[in-house]
DNA sequence: GTATGATGTCATCGCACGATGACATCGCCG
DNA sequence: CGGCGATGTCATCGTGCGATGACATCATAC
């Protein structure tokens, strides 16, 4: 193709309308209504990137697609993240990995926590509750990046680290604590093989490729899982 | 770059040194001693796939990389498999999965063979055995795509099918057979829990993001492997 | 009203990839 | 010897990708 100039009056061909339209009610609260909303770009771009690399990978995940899905154009994932990398690195670092525990302190604001000073003495409790988020995400959501990627030996070092931090934050210190006894000399060992397990069941099930893991209900997962949980860390 | 035409008197000079070099010895034998051996290319081609893909993934592995790695030139991929996408159905077909069952029949011969019919009747041998053989491949070798492929998410139907394929010839009949009671309702579900047990295990060993898991010594992972494999069998 | 920084859009660059076909070389058969 | 099919080598094509910078548009400050 024959290269061209910039061409005059074609771009940003201003909405005034939709602008007028979406804008409408909310002057005073947020000046900038839909468009120019750079928060707004950046947080669609990120859950678009979560999707599709969930769905595809990194490498089969293009920018293109990420910014067609996230309603934006894809040199903003340039501005906002710096490249590919950066987007995959935020992606890895959004992740929530299993369901967040969604609690009310006394405000009533929604906190998201994994409690690593009192999980000990609540450890049946919280093993429990992780087997709740896990099992309510078979039901609802699709296995998430970093889970994924405890699976996936194609990760360079960066992505690695990253995964293991994720995993180590938001799933191991449950698991480290159920395991008895308490700080018992394979304890490490032990809780990774329940990571391996309540994220196999999750991946496995997301992967679609064993007919049975895909099918099965959900609350009878839970009841193996438990099983199995107890075999390995030793609680009864 | 300006194309340019055909140079002539550079390509294909005839290493008749290196010929006879090798070539030297077994005359009679392979009369076509090292060059110009297309089933040595093709299988040179698919050793190498089967080491990039695991490695890298499909869509991180690029054709000229297998080449290289095989030392054989791109193009006979096109001619010996059609294209990328056939030369990865052909790692597939190949894929042991877990080490193979090496035995000597009457003859000598070495055969390999997961025994369909007598599997039920030696169901605990068989387990056994399984074990064994996916323990050895802990101590040795990395997972391999099709057992990588059981948790990968982003497959498309023909690369989800043969791996699913592959898994009900190697794997899922020992575990069936081993599943108490035989027939059982979750009989499937269960066999294929202990499928993502044993696969998990070992991709998340070879992937390395679990420190403890890629550190642990393979027979005492190999003991907790079978207490799990126990608890959702119901072998004991 | 105008200057300025923030935000969004577009065209294009260079690169790596898979695919392809033309051509060279070899071994064999008559 | 001469033809021919099998095998190997090379150059190149088209494509899609990530990255980049020039430019347009908007919101706000003054």
């Amino acid at each position: 193709m024959i290269p061209r100039g910039p061409v005059v009056g074609q771009p940003g061909r201003a909405d005034r309308v939709e602008r007028a339209l979406r804008g409408g009610g909310e002057a005073t609260v947020t000046p900038t209504a839909q468009r120019r909303d750079a928060r707004r770009s950046r947080e669609r771009l990120l859950a678009a990137a979560a999707e599709l690399f969930a769905e595809r990978g990194y490498a089969g995940t293009s920018l293109r697609a990420v910014a067609e899905r996230a309603g934006v154009d894809a040199a903003l994932v340039a501005r906002y993240y710096g490249g590919k990398d950066g987007l995959y690195r935020a992606v890895l670092a959004a992740d929530p990995v299993v369901s967040p525990v969604v609690e009310e302190d006394d405000e009533g604001d929604v906190v998201d926590v994994v409690d690593d000073d009192e999980t000990r003495r609540r450890a049946a409790d919280e093993l429990a509750g992780l087997l709740a988020r896990t099992v309510d995400r078979w039901e609802n959501s699709p296995a998430t990046t970093v889970s994924q990627n405890v699976f996936r030996c194609d990760l360079d070092d960066a992505a690695r680290a990253a995964t293991a931090e994720r995993v180590g934050e938001r799933v191991l210190p449950l698991l480290r604590a159920a395991a008895e006894p308490p700080g018992g000399p394979d304890s490490e060992l032990r809780a990774e093989l329940a990571t391996v397990i309540l994220l196999g069941i999750t991946v496995a099930r997301t992967a679609g490729t064993l007919p049975a893991l895909a099918a099965a209900d959900p609350e009878e997962l839970g009841v193996y899982a438990r099983a199995l949980l107890d075999a390995v860390l030793g609680c009864r």
